[in-house]
DNA sequence: TAAAAATGGAAAGTTTACTTGACATTTTTA
DNA sequence: TAAAAATGTCAAGTAAACTTTCCATTTTTA
């Protein structure tokens, strides 16, 4: 799965410490969805769409395997 | 997170372990998202939604908590 | 209405999403 | 260009999403 959290987040202008203090998440979680080391859980996939005004399928994207 | 897989499912009108099985996953986990126990990750719900072919916020409503 | 099929759900084990902490590297700013 | 800020990433630990196995309960069918 690829997803375009740090395009969005730099549109935004903020770093991935305030990104993570937003989604009440730490600041490693963040930079490890960024490069790709694991997947989100939906619960925080939900509060990351809802932080940029977007749908899941808008931010991450689906890929078999 | 609520859902509406149970319903989704009837309407198919296909039992649990045939979702399972479509989807990769065993009917544990079929039943247990139905009921509530845990929710899917983003890998298994982006699954869900292009087997009903709707969006996962068609599927898994959000709540707070 | 008895047998068969479908569902509910617990227990124990594995994998993956997360945490904190620490330190190295890269980028920005003074 | 040196110091400060931001990011990359590893390690070790915890939590939650899965698995398989098993058995009880409910629903369907013959």
């Amino acid at each position: 799965m690829k997803n375009r959290l740090e395009e969005l987040r730099k549109e935004k202008g903020i770093r991935q410490e305030e990104l993570a203090e937003a989604l009440e998440v730490s600041r490693q979680t963040i930079g490890s969805l960024e490069n790709g080391r694991y997947n989100p859980s939906i619960m925080l996939a939900f509060k990351i769409a809802r932080y940029f005004n977007l749908k899941i399928e808008d931010i991450f994207i689906y890929e078999e395997e």
